[in-house]
Parts: C-alpha cells; structure tokens; sequence
DNA sequence: TATTAATGACTGAACGGTCAGTCATATGTA
DNA sequence: TACATATGACTGACCGTTCAGTCATTAATA
C-alpha cells in the first residue's frame, strides 16, 4: 500500500519536473527565443541541472516543441469546448474569436513562441516535431473553415472563398496581438473581440 | 579624365559585389533564417571569400538588417507613389493593398525575412540596427491610419479605433501573404486585393 | 545493498570575426 | 613605352568562444 503511495509520489515528482522544466522553457524561449536561450539557463530556470533535461526531453527542439504543443492543445480543446455550447455559426465564430483573445491574452508568452515557430524553425525543428505543431494549428484553420461555410449555406455571409476567409480572421486576430504584445500600455485584448467580430461580420454578410 | 572612369569603374565594380553579397544573404535567411545561414555560405553565394563580406557590411547583423531595408525602402516607395495618385481615402486605401499583394508577390523571400525579424531576432540585433526596421513599419502604419482617419472624417467609415483598424488591415493582408507562401499550389497573391478590400471596407463602413 | 535519479565537468563541432599576406591594377618615373 | 612603386580589394587559415549533448560520478530512495 505505502508501497504504491510512493510509486505514485515519485511519478508525480517526476512529472512536476517536466512541469518545471516546460514553465522556465516557455519563459526564456518567449523572451530570447530558441537559439540565444540555452539549455543551461533553462535547467538554472526550473532549478536542476542540465544533465535532468535530458531525463524529460530527447533535445532542445524537442523540449521547445513541447512547450508549444502543450499549449496548443489547451488552447483547442478550451475553444472546441466553448464553441460546441453555442448554436448558430455565427455565435460559434464569435465565441472562437473571443476564447482565442482570451487565451492569448493570457499567454503572451505562448504566443511569442509560436510567432517564432513560423519564422525560422520550421526548418530546424525535426520535420515529425515541428509537423505536429503545423497540423493542430491547420485542425483549427479548418474548424473554422468550416463554420464559416456553414454561414455560407445559410446564405448569412458571401458566397467567398472560405478557407481565404479564415486565413483572414486569424490573421485578424494574430495582428492584434501583435499589436497589443508591442504596446507599453497594455489594454485588454480581450475586448478587441467585437471589433473583430464586426469586421469580419459585416464583412462578409450577405447583403 | 581615363583616370576618373576607371576609379569611377572600380566604384561600380564594389557596389556590384555589395548587390552580389545582398541577392545572396536574401535567398540564404529566406531559406533558412537567419542562424542557420553562414557567413561562409553566403560568400559562397556571391562568389566571394568571408572576409569581402566584412568590407561591405560591418558584422552579421549589419547584413542581415541591410536585406531587409533595402527591400523596404522600395516597398514603402512605391506605395508612396501610387497612393499619391489617387483622389479619396478609400481609394488610397485600396491603392495600398493593391500595392503590397503585388509586392509581396514578387518578393517572397523579402516577406519570410521579415516575418522572421518580429519573431526572435529583435532581441539579438543591435538596437539601432532592428530599430531602423521597425521604425519604417511604423511609419507605414501610421500612414494607413491617417489614411482610415480621413475616411472617418467623412463618415464614410465608423468611428472605430483608427489605429486598431490600421492593425487589422495589415494583418489581413499578411496572413494571406503566409497562407499563400505556404501552399503547394500557388494562384495569385495579388488577386486577394478586392477581398481584402470588401471585407475591411463594408467591415468598417458606416451604416 | 541495489536501483534509480540527478549532477555538472567535459568534449568536439560549429561559426563569427580577424588579419597577414597576395595580386591585379593604377600611378609615377625616365 | 618600359619599368618600378603604391594601392586596396580580396583571400582564407586561424582564433576564441559558445553550447548541445554525453557520461562517469554522486545522491537519494527502496
């Protein structure tokens, strides 16, 4: 019995330590980005020594994917949850757009890092690695893309490119945080989601 | 007076090998960003020994920030130019677009360096060097916002966040720029103008 | 004691930047 | 014109440093 209580303290050690080593990644890959931040500073971050990394991560690109993946993976699943409560495409459309600026909002961090992704890394990152990221963030254009066609069928919004027209929310929305990222003032990003909205709606609608 | 072409011919024959050096280090960060491309390969491009490139450009960086203010400076030309022959702000505004989708068209590699100059390399540039870059992206987006200024004045456009729109539009139009890099199959980037346009004028369009 | 986890000194490859030397060309001289 | 000298563009071997990844050793745990 006691046996087992510690099996399981040792696993959840273990984990908090992949936990630990992920936070202090996301912090200095966010803030000097994956080459000029090194292993060493990373493992002082989650205050154990570098060889332990290598206990949790095969390398450094894996460890800096992980960190996105990670996240990425909450990030869908909370939009998919929100998405699914709602009714119509619209409200569905909506409720993405606000759940990402929420998110995001609250994981700049995160957002850096994936910025970052798209720039130089692809090409470094492992092709499986960095292919893994590329296909979420695909799933979700899709999900989209698929709400929006369905505003198309009930002739709510133009008979236009669909998948164009998602590209163009995103970018929306990526643009903005940006933006918002940038600024020393920092306002809420969240609120920005009834200009997007609106943009993109009226936009689009049928006349 | 021979004595003058010829120093004037050895002029020409250094600026030649600057350009040489630039078309080289252009192709090489597009294709693979800025730390994985080596000094070494990009005088292997131009033709040249490492050292020449020192003669030319004061470090790595200095060329790097070089690329890309050079193309910029022609971007930011050119829109200049055929804003200023429009009459109406909505025009320019669509003049804008227009010019930078064909652009981007015809400059891809331009387009996936800057990309990669937001994400990490801010950081790593020297101050002054980054800051130039940043600087002009800054000045174009104040001139669009000026631009959606004017066109609210008119009340030809809701009087929404100027600045936020100036940030919207940009981003639609780069994240089509992404998206159509991205894809195997390649249309034309500049054809998207009118729905950029559609959507961001009736987006914003007073009722 | 045996097993597993953690450490951090060490290694070797990579690469930005330097600089002493080369050589084609320009200039000066007779 | 023929020869000597000066110039500076160009070269690439070399240096110093950085750092990802390894592994022999130590510490913790059972």
């Amino acid at each position: 019995m006691i046996k087992e209580k510690k099996k399981r303290d040792r696993k959840l050690k273990k984990l908090n330590h992949t936990d630990k080593i992920l936070q202090a990644a996301e912090v200095l890959f966010a803030e000097k980005g994956f080459y000029l931040t090194t292993l060493e500073e990373i493992a002082r971050g989650a205050h154990l020594a570098k060889g332990t990394i290598y206990l949790h991560f095969k390398n450094k690109r894996d460890l800096f994917i992980s960190v996105i993946e990670k996240k990425l993976d909450v990030l869908l699943e909370k939009i998919k949850n929100e998405i699914q409560k709602e009714d119509s495409p619209s409200n569905k459309i909506r409720k993405a757009i606000e759940t990402q600026l929420k998110f995001l909002e609250q994981n700049r961090n995160f957002f850096k890092i994936l910025q970052s992704l798209s720039g130089e890394y692809k090409r470094e990152m492992e092709k499986e690695l960095a292919e893994r990221v590329i296909q979420k963030n695909a799933r979700y254009l899709e999900m989209l893309r698929q709400l929006i066609w369905q505003a198309v069928r009930r002739k709510e919004i133009k008979p236009l490119n669909t998948r164009k027209l998602a590209v163009i929310l995103v970018g929306m929305v990526h643009s903005l945080t940006i933006n918002w990222i940038s600024q020393k003032e920092r306002g809420s990003l969240f609120e920005d989601h009834n200009l997007v909205w609106e943009i993109f709606w009226n936009g689009a609608k049928a006349d």
